[in-house]
DNA sequence: CTGTTAGCGCATTCAG
DNA sequence: CTGAATGCGCTAACAG
């Protein structure tokens, strides 16, 4: 159904069809025609055509690397909020943690054309900073610094000096810390929360020892392997401190783990409900990001929030300024922290 | 930039420049040349105009009711693994639970176009038969069962039944059963597994009784509200199932903040290590979804696990199957579950 | 192999 | 107020 259909069988030019549908001048005698058919057959007009025509879509995408991330879901929260207040709509395309995918699917965004473009970020590559140079639609990345768009970071390295600070102070004379950090490509998770952690230890007289470290995924399971291979190699761990929450939940995971083969059977399956019980490891703990799911089931790690939600909203702001005013001055905002169950 | 600046500049034709892009017969002569304009340009095809031409997006549209659920992005993966083998992209849309904001991207995927859509079903109301029946594009509903689309749902009943059955079976004689459920509305999740829940009790001679349910949001905070209230109206609750795992790991923080109550504060914060405490109210928490997380931090609690992704790739394979080759006959897929840490 | 031509569905001049 | 005409950027015949 096309709007030249409609305008034949309502009489009318295209034209006035399309006046119709946008608030032009039309009579209301051909209003009364023009509706009447457009009820009849459904007619929908194709956006497609029209973004071709007017160059707005009053749409943006936004590129995240995973789905299923409450991290994440607060960024696009904060967009949308913002976004559907300004009579925008929002897609996603998710990359599954492949930079490749990210630049693939910024392509399919800026060739469809949404009119804005957001980027989670996880690492800036060399064809990263191309495509942001090069990009014909207004580009912000949130989570990550870059020089080459709009941006809006948290100060990983500071959230990492000051759980590193904590973490030092708690484990005094209790045993070694250990590190389950992510790949340091990714500037913010990787490099700068690990950088502050050493750094907050460092403040405090610790280190981070050699063969206290681990490199996992962004996954719960690649977490738990990464604490289990630690727990299994050292045995004097008081805290097991993690890049995100996520990976926390896995390193729990792995206490549990180890904890079970220490409890005897006969207290494991007594009939009592069980759903405390000493942990004689005594190795603890802790992750940024203030994941509430873990804070729930788990009553709360040390952690530390970071203003996901509002890292969202001012960078759809920051987009829709460019978008719609043209904005040119660049502009690089940092978001603080708050560190949170300091005292667990 | 347009395919005639790049036609100009390499001094061929705009259709030349157009096989180049699409794999057509062009000499190697001017493959050269048109190679080096775009390089130099770093010309960017228009996908908008392609398409308007083509009617082929090699994309589909993906309806989500949340982002942040674990469930929902199993079935996106599943979608994903087949989508990307075949060489379409995938984009998502999230309605934050609105169903009035399924129907907005719907449509929002239907004029824009994309090729298919797959909507991960919430509610079904007359809105959402109406535009499944008037699409243009095809559609397939996972999660829900509808006449009106191609469909993939879960035994929601049968695993409610199965559930129901443990349930009675391990209470008995302990306490009371209590159950949290959602809107009925979602024919799936609200009502079937509810519907089943019951039958398997009965089946073992246990009613749920009136003053032992409560309706949740499909949030974890939801479910906090709802189990605390449970917990502080009845004394002689046993087990708490609860429709998602989601709203059960809230059932498990308000579990916690009662234990909490009785538990002395001198132990609270004695220095050594507590993370299991026996827990006297001795109340349990069942859920549907198999939630991983929810696995690792707590060891696990009965649950129910349902074939999401495989429902993703079903789904995907579905909508390729009408978009590719036309297929004309409507199917219906009914996939079945598993009961996991039924001895738990 | 190659260029010319004619639209895809729509919004926007520009004369009426 | 209204319709005819033009073109957004691209691809698909078609005739060379």
């Amino acid at each position: 159904m096309t709007i030249k259909e409609i305008a034949q069988l309502a009489g009318v030019s295209s034209a006035a069809v399309s006046r119709y549908l946008n608030g032009g001048y039309v009579s209301d005698e051909k209003k009364e025609q023009i509706k009447k058919v457009i009820e009849e057959t459904g007619y929908q007009p194709s956006a497609q055509a029209r973004i071709l025509r007017t160059k707005r879509a009053c749409l943006v995408g936004v590129v995240v690397p995973k789905i299923n991330s409450e991290s994440i879901s607060r960024v696009t929260a904060g967009i949308e909020q913002v976004l559907s207040r300004r009579g925008y709509q929002m897609l996603l395309a998710s990359t599954d943690n492949q930079p490749a995918k990210e630049i693939t699917y910024l392509k399919l965004f800026e060739s469809y054309p949404v009119d804005g473009i957001v980027l989670i970020g996880t690492m800036i590559t060399g064809e990263h900073k191309k495509f942001l140079k090069e990009s014909k639609v207004p580009v912000v990345v949130v989570g990550q610094y870059t020089k080459y768009a709009n941006c809006i970071y948290h100060d990983d390295y500071g959230a990492g000096k000051a759980m590193g600070k904590i973490v030092a102070d708690s484990v005094r004379g209790k045993g070694k810390v250990a590190y389950i950090g992510v790949t340091r490509e990714d500037k913010a998770v990787g490099a700068a929360r690990e950088d502050g952690f050493r750094a907050g230890l460092r403040a405090e007289g610790v280190e981070l020892e050699e063969g206290y470290t681990r490199k996992s995924q962004f996954t719960m399971e690649s977490g738990y392997q990464a604490a289990l291979d630690l727990l299994e190699k050292k045995k004097d761990i008081a805290i097991i401190s993690c890049a995100t929450d996520t990976i926390a939940a896995g390193a729990i995971e792995a206490l549990h783990a180890c904890s079970e083969e220490r409890i005897p059977q006969s207290i494991q399956n007594s009939g009592t409900r069980m759903k405390y019980i000493l942990d004689s490891s005594g190795t603890r703990i802790t992750g940024f990001g203030d994941n509430q799911f873990l804070k729930a089931v788990t009553g709360g790690i040390p952690t530390v929030h970071f203003g996901y939600k509002t890292s969202g909203i001012r960078g759809a702001e920051l987009l829709l300024d460019v978008i719609e005013r043209g904005e040119k001055i660049p502009i690089e905002m940092k978001l603080g922290f708050q560190l949170v169950n300091e005292d667990k």
